[in-house]
DNA sequence: TATTGACTTGGAGTTAACTCTAAGGTATAT
DNA sequence: ATATACCTTAGAGTTAACTCCAAGTCAATA
């Protein structure tokens, strides 16, 4: 597969494939004779588990550190778990953070749309909620 | 209350507050007659809300947008509720990927621990889930 | 009252993750 | 055969969001 069929595959510029290449987050790929990326079945799910845990705001290092354990061989296989382990763990934190912040906003649009059919802004005055009350 | 004071409320640092402030994150904080910040609790409420969205992932532009609609008054009301669903949208994107990240990994923990038990990996070879076989 | 530590501003520097540029090679349609 | 579109590398530039620095001021303690 061409780089540019990849690329529309999952939506990233070619730039960031060989970026991604250079800097070791997936592995190299192979050219052809006349020096241009081919694109294996493995690549592409390189490029796929690369992509999605990017996506997921997993951090470049992490993901070199992740290849690098895997071209050691099969005596990495605990600690490339280990590393995954760590990773689940703070997309858990981050998507906690997004609840939170879903919750702040659905508890604000409901006032303003409130407000909007009524004409006046009426905060949650016990401040039960989540939310400030002003802003 | 004073910027250290609300630095570990929040855990910002005290440059990032300034710097919210400086660009429009927040509403200009009152001084004292020597010239240091005293937050008051509707400053506060505006920290907690920038801390918050930023956490998740929300930029800083969408949150001056914001504060501008907030201080040209009550008009913008319809406009500022706009502005809060469309990143609400945001957020829900954004936490789709992460479930998917999330789905990805917790299959490829599994499949390391068993790796891990048993001595050897065993990749899903029908690829029913939503996992690369390989990596 | 002197020192220590935290505060102020304006502006420069840093970091992660791309993104672009230059100079040139490859592949395909006319 | 040549134009066009796409590919290559190395390296420089960009962007968002801080983060640090210098030079000076303020406030609490010894």
């Amino acid at each position: 597969m061409t780089i540019k069929e990849v690329c529309s595959k999952f939506n990233v510029s070619p730039d960031t494939l060989r970026y991604y290449e250079r800097v070791g987050v997936i592995p190299e790929v192979r050219r052809t004779s006349g020096g241009i990326r081919d694109y294996s079945d493995d690549d592409i799910k390189w490029v796929e588990t690369a992509t999605c845990f990017r996506s997921a705001g997993m951090p470049i290092e992490l993901l070199i550190e992740y290849v690098k354990l895997y071209q050691e061989g099969d005596h990495t296989i605990s600690a490339r778990c280990d590393l995954l382990k760590e990773a689940r763990e703070r997309i858990l934190i981050e998507r906690k953070k997004f609840d939170d912040a879903l919750k702040k906003m659905d508890y604000k649009i409901k006032v303003y749309e409130n407000a909007v059919e009524t004409g006046k802004l009426e905060w949650n005055k016990d401040n039960n909620c989540c939310c400030c009350n002003k802003s």
